[in-house]
DNA sequence: TCTGGGGTCCTAGGACCC
DNA sequence: TCTGGGGTCCTAGGACCC
């Protein structure tokens, strides 16, 4: 806690879908819904304009469609998101060494380690306020004119606070909670707005006659203990009285790598189960190679039809990024569990991360056992072309053209692609269908949406 | 056409050890 | 001569966040 509201959270505003609407000018100011387009997706960032129809993020997207039937429908392009991320997070370095990120749109910064900190160390209350202001306006202005993009920014004397802070400001505002006020402004919300207090600790407290946030600073902290357990009772009732100690702490190394995927129709059959497995376990140990690390522990998660979830587990003797021996144990741990009724969902993630890899005998002797079917592989990999089939095209996906130049896809079905050709900084563009596996069409990397470094061919 | 994907943290019981 | 008390590791599950 501090005197000064010297810790700021940024939020972009609806981010995936605003990036959609700058990078394709034909949606801006319509309803666009980012998500899972198949049968079992769900909404993962809605517009404004779609939310004004009740779509909001987890929203089935069946549901979405019900309720929005002439939004613009796209999957996700993370490619992007991550560049325009990127482009974000650089401004805020520039405002301190210490930011935080939690996503790819958000993350809290420690002004007082940065450039400023001196400064608003030095000043008087309503000298560091004003500047503390006057930097978050500017960093709101320069997100705006970096990326055409707006984000909300909360200032206050703790984490806790500056993400209530932004909160109130969306979209596209700047609020500052003053410290010493915390008590005034959380105590007449609902006890939903504290971040950890979710639709569970939400029916506790209510149960318990506790629906304010005041409610709970009353309670005290020994009751809400017995309701909540040791850890989280203590950490809601700290929250309640407006106190956060909790440190701005740079990139953190992730703990753990996983996949999942939802299965379109239910998997019935183990052999199936088992090929999914597998496909799993290498796309994992590709990501975990990727980022230089290894792990010790395997889990597999299986949900089921009735979306009862199981995770089964297996801790090796030491840290591995073998493909062999993590494909072979989740293997072994998908044989395990019972599969009757079908399987809607499965997943292969890694635990107990290390930087380096411990090579041990075990791996030793799968890897020459794989070796002598090294030729059978070698088939199956000649083979793989033949098998991908014709080109799938996702809405929103980026394109180029031989001839028209960059787009993006609108739809496609029964043989047909539909794209518009417009890009982030042309007018809405104009629309033309082509057979699916025309030559003249490629998929492309995504464009810059302004003065953002975009990928280095855009550069050239 | 009910319910994604990638994470984090906490709890609780049993094994095992001193 | 009915039998403690921690600590740590592993496993499974659950709540929560974006």
């Amino acid at each position: 806690m501090r005197s000064l509201p010297s810790i700021i959270h940024l939020d972009m505003d609806a981010f995936f879908a605003a990036v959609e609407q700058a990078a394709k000018p034909s949606l801006r100011g319509k309803p666009v819904i980012v998500g899972g387009l198949g049968g079992r997706g769900v909404v993962s960032t809605a517009s404004y304009e779609a939310r004004k129809f009740g779509v909001h993020s987890a929203m089935p997207m069946a549901q979405a469609r019900r309720l929005c039937p002439n939004a613009a429908f796209l999957s996700g392009r993370f490619e992007a998101y991550r560049q325009v991320s990127d482009t974000v997070m650089g401004l805020l370095r520039e405002l301190s060494p210490l930011v935080q990120p939690l996503s790819l749109d958000e993350a809290f910064v420690d002004l007082e380690a940065g450039p400023y900190g001196p400064a608003l160390a030095e000043a008087d209350h309503e000298t560091g306020e004003r500047l503390v202001l006057a930097l978050a306006e500017d960093l709101r202005a320069d997100i705006q004119r970096r990326t055409g993009l707006t984000g909300s920014v909360g200032a206050a004397g703790s984490k806790l606070m500056a993400k209530i802070a932004s909160e109130q400001a969306k979209p596209d505002g700047l609020v500052m909670i003053e410290p010493g006020q915390e008590r005034d402004v959380l105590g007449p919300m609902p006890v939903r707005a504290l971040p950890g207090i979710g639709p569970a600790t939400e029916q506790v407290l209510r149960r318990a006659g506790l629906n304010t946030v005041a409610d709970l600073a009353e309670t005290g902290e020994s009751e809400l203990v017995q309701l909540l357990g040791r850890a989280h009772g203590a950490g809601v009732y700290q929250m309640s009285i407006g106190l956060d100690d909790r440190p701005v702490v740079a990139d953190q190394d992730a703990k753990s790598v996983s996949v999942e995927d939802t299965f379109e129709v239910d998997l019935a059959d183990r052999e199936r189960v088992l090929r999914e497995v597998e496909v799993l376990a290498a796309r994992c140990v590709r990501r975990l190679r990727a980022a230089g690390r290894s792990g010790r522990t395997v889990v597999l998660k299986v949900r089921r039809f009735d979306f009862s979830t199981l995770t089964r587990s297996e801790t090796l003797r030491g840290p591995t990024d073998d493909d062999a021996v993590i494909i072979e144990t989740a293997r072994r741990l998908a044989a395990q569990v019972d599969i009757t009724g079908g399987v809607r969902l499965l997943g292969v993630g890694v635990a107990q991360l290390a930087d380096y890899t411990q090579e041990d005998l075990f791996a030793q002797a799968l890897r020459e056992e794989a070796a002598e079917h090294a030729e059978t592989e070698a088939e199956e990999a000649e083979e793989e072309p033949e098998a991908a089939g014709p080109r799938r095209w996702m809405p929103g996906q980026d394109v180029h053209h031989a001839e028209l130049g960059p787009g993006w896809v609108q739809g496609s079905g029964v043989g047909r692609v539909t794209v518009r050709f417009e890009t982030p900084w042309s007018g809405p563009g104009r629309i033309r269908t082509f057979a699916v596996d025309d030559r003249a069409l490629e998929p492309a990397r995504p464009l810059p949406l302004r003065g953002d470094a975009g990928p280095e061919e855009a550069g050239a």
